[in-house]
RNA sequence: CGGGCUGUGGCGCAGCUUGGUAGCGCGCGUGCUUUGGGAGCACGAUGUCGCAGGUUCGAAUCCUGUCAGCCCGACCA
């Protein structure tokens, strides 16, 4: 199909790792002229990394054909008011690219494209009979991230495919939500890295059923578990920890009263346990533990207008707050830190003694009094069980206190963190955790956009109804660099067949005039027969040289035309890049041999 | 935004402690040799030592400030 000769192509491969990168696939995509750094977070794409991206886009193209899906473009520079709009020109905060034109008019680069596509349906749809529809395109999008990490894997401009698709009810959005599931197994099979799909939270975007696409890869940013018995898998983010049976109302019955102990020097867990056990050992002859304890840790929560509200939260002592999880819990607000000055002007928190008593609904404080403090408990925390726990006095604590009892709480929240071997929230087994890489998203948005931006249609009775939406993204420049991550050795890349930069990496070695006669003919050959060919015509570059660039590069088969060429049969090589078998097949049906080495009518490409 | 590290030919680095006018490897150019695993020899080109002040007869080196990059964390549809 196409011929490139070494000889020509734009490519240095370099000897050494960039100082640069960090991780093993970045630094080969560096090292063999994939990609180079432009600034933080962007990236150049060179001749083999483009055509490598052009294979991912392309079975992006041909897997969203095939669902029906239409694509189209929208401008990566984009006007400030549909943003306005649906309040995004403020929530997406400091991550969105601003500028402003001549005439001091908001622009933006846009970080993902919900608006554009709602209002251009908007524009041209007006009826039930026009859907469903799904739109989909391949753009730039820009975010302004605060570290730009690990090369391509989380850039500031980077290259997403993100479709929409657009229903008159929730059966119509199940039904294309379904289809670009489907879809999403296609693209991931062909592109060759395993992945895992996980249950996942909407983030800031708003919207119902969520599932991720993660590239399983130790690097990966994402922590997912999953349960090997059910299958059941979510990223941690989404775990939903079912509530803790309530205690049997007998054991409560047997609890003591809560009682205050004094406990000075008691600022952790663990200087907290310790000293319970020696000075006030439990009623029931077993010694305190971690898990004994209630800790009570606040935060402030941020709310994308600017307002500012404290909040507790209760969990087991030997838990951590999971950060991430708690702030997916209390989207669109962000946490902040709980400073000195906030300590000081709410006087019912005791740095370190913060218990439940001046919390919530139990100081008897009416909601809206601007001293009650909201307090909420993660699910472990049972009704009817007995906690050590501050008592909002320096050096106090107070032992057995009885959720139900002694103490309410505002409501529950996902807060704590999942751990390996917690049971699995379907009840079928533990959880093991993984890192993974998110590739791809897809959730139902439902009708937050469309209601912002007035996407109405009439239905079939002539009322007119709000339009229902699913939005579904694939990092493609991500994909990129996630199957470098997982096709790599210590020669260089490995690329899977369906997106290698060629099918066939042709190298003539030697100085003989016959090898580079006998190679060209070959590589003309293969191109005509449908192949791409990478052909190394380089003369008087050693074959080392050659056989190392052709490993550093990564085409999955190589062909050596060489002192082969002087036997009689005439001979040359072909050598499986992965594997690193070899083998030797006669010049003469070496097409047809290479042919099917690359599998070309066999396998889908 | 906090913490750490680093800025010296295209790339990767040494030199800085103890100031004396810049070096190594790779890459690049020319010539000869070499040609199945990043080959050899010879010659050669390429540097505002991140930037700005300061100290000094003299600063890559010491001092102050500043900028940038990378890593960890915060952050991350």
């Amino acid at each position: 199909m196409s011929l490139t000769r070494m000889s020509a192509l734009f490519l240095r491969t370099l000897r050494e790792d960039p100082a640069d990168a960090e991780l093993p696939g970045h630094k080969l995509l560096v090292r063999a002229a994939y990609v180079r750094r432009a600034a933080p977070g962007i990236y150049s794409w060179l001749p083999l990394g483009l055509r490598v991206l052009g294979k991912v886009e392309q079975i992006v193209r041909e897997e969203m054909a095939a669902i029906g899906a239409q694509e189209a473009r929208f401008p990566a520079l984009l006007p400030r008011e549909p943003y306005e709009a649906t309040n995004r020109w403020t929530e997406y905060g400091d991550n969105l690219f601003r500028l402003k034109d001549r005439r001091e008019a908001d622009l933006l680069l846009g970080p993902t494209h919900e608006e554009m596509f709602t209002l251009t349906v908007k524009d041209l749809y007006s009826s039930y009979k026009d859907l469903p529809l799904s739109l989909y395109q391949i753009q730039t999008k820009y975010r302004d991230e605060a570290r730009p990490r690990a090369g391509l894997l989380r850039g500031r401009e980077f290259i997403m495919k993100d479709s929409y698709s657009f229903d008159v009810d929730d059966a119509g959005l199940q039904a294309s939500y379904d289809r670009h599931r489907e879809a999403y197994v296609r693209i991931f099979d062909r592109l060759g890295f395993d992945y895992v799909i996980v249950q996942a939270t909407s983030g800031a975007m708003g919207g119902s059923a969520s599932e991720e696409f993660l590239a399983t890869n130790q690097h990966g940013e994402d922590t997912y578990v999953v349960c090997d018995a059910s299958g059941y898998a979510a990223n941690v983010e989404a775990v939903e920890v079912p509530q803790a049976p309530d205690v049997p109302a007998d054991v409560v019955a047997g609890t003591p009263p809560a009682t205050n102990v004094d406990t000075p020097d008691t600022p952790t867990i663990d200087t907290l346990v310790a000293v319970l056990n020696e000075q006030h050992p439990r009623h029931d002859g077993r010694p305190w533990t971690a898990a004994d304890t209630l800790k009570n840790v606040v935060v402030m929560l941020r709310q994308p207008g600017g307002e500012r509200e404290p909040l507790v939260v209760g969990l087991p002592g030997d838990r951590q707050v999971d950060m991430k999880r708690l702030e997916a819990q209390v989207a669109p607000a962000e946490i902040e830190d709980f400073t000195e000055a906030d300590f000081t002007s709410h006087v019912m928190l005791v740095k370190g003694y913060i218990g439940p008593t001046s919390l919530g609904p139990n100081p008897g404080l009416d909601e809206g009094d601007a001293r009650r403090i909201r307090y909420l408990l993660d699910p472990s925390v049972a009704r009817g069980s007995a906690w050590a726990t501050g008592a909002n006095t320096p050096g106090v604590h107070v032992t057995y206190l009885t959720y139900g009892r002694d103490f309410e709480a505002d409501g529950i929240v996902q807060a704590a963190e999942v751990r390996d071997g917690d049971p699995s929230p379907d009840g079928a087994g533990v959880l093991r955790s993984a890192r993974g890489i998110e590739m791809g998203h897809i959730f139902q948005l439902g009708r937050k956009y469309a209601e912002a931006l007035g996407l109405k249609v009439l239905d079939e009775n002539g009322k007119l109804v709000t339009v229902t939406m699913g939005s579904y993204g694939i990092g493609v420049s991500r994909a990129v660099a996630a199957i470098a991550e997982d096709n790599y050795d210590d020669a260089g890349l490995v690329w899977p067949r369906q997106v290698a930069p060629f099918d066939v990496h042709l190298v003539a070695t030697g100085k003989d005039e016959a090898v580079f006669a006998a190679a060209a003919q070959l590589a003309a050959e293969l191109s005509e027969a449908g192949l791409d060919v990478l052909y190394d015509d380089r003369r008087k570059v050693s074959p080392g040289v050659k056989f190392k660039d052709a490993e550093i590069v990564g085409v999955p088969t190589i062909v050596v035309v060489g002192k082969g060429i002087a036997a009689d049969p005439r001979v040359v090589e072909i050598k499986d890049r992965r594997s690193g078998e070899r083998r030797e097949v006669e010049l003469d049906g070496a097409v047809e041999d290479i042919l099917a080495e690359v599998g070309l009518g066999s396998v889908p490409r």
